[in-house]
DNA sequence: TTTGTATTTCGTAGAATAACGAAACAAAAG
DNA sequence: CTTTTGTTTCGTTATTCTACGAAATACAAA
């Protein structure tokens, strides 16, 4: 293994990180959905008919979001419930705070 | 001119650009060392020593950060002094807060 | 076991992004 | 007028992103 040089702080990398998570109108969107449900959570198919993408594009802007650690899925066959994973998006949130404040 | 059906609200359209400016860690470097001078501004040389980048890519990025309304640039010969563009970065804050409220 | 339903993965194609060095610019200094 | 300084634009290349439909998957119901 390689020693590389780290030239930006962690948090800036996790800053870049989340920003490109909401970095597409369809990934707001989705974001926008599941906050403001935040206890309901919600099946992918519930969103499909509001935005105008392919369910499998929707399927992988929510992949996007779930790597990112903003939302997380639980299978709950024949249905997959997402929800927002709220410690990472709380976390995101003191971070964007912290960002637009300093 | 034909009429293009809007799918997205411009708010979810506004947030996706915003946030796809700070999406990258060398932007977020340049927006936490201006926001840090709010007053003082600042040169693209001054930042050019502390990131690990060709002065033209920086450019690059500096660019992006403008066109997203999120900084300005003066023309100080032959400096070009940078800063935050106050207006928009309040706006941009009080998206991102209300983003992660709602 | 076969069928149906909800969703994801795969293969592909086109567009956008990021990076670099070379060349171009614009103004001040010599 | 020529040179120097700080910066941007251009041309190019490599990578990543976005999108789609077709195929695959996983489980329930018939």
């Amino acid at each position: 293994m390689i020693a590389v040089k780290k030239y930006y702080t962690e948090s800036q990398e996790k800053m870049a990180r989340y920003a490109k998570a909401i970095a597409h109108p369809a990934r707001v969107y989705i974001l926008d959905f599941l906050a403001g449900n935040i206890d309901k959570c919600c099946y992918s198919g519930d969103m499909a008919e509001d935005i105008p993408i392919a369910r499998s594009t929707l399927s992988e802007h929510l992949k996007a979001l779930k790597e990112a650690g903003l939302i997380q899925g639980e299978i709950n066959p024949p249905y997959i419930k997402y929800c927002i994973n709220k410690e990472n998006w709380e976390e995101a949130r003191d971070m964007f705070d912290g960002f637009f404040r300093k």
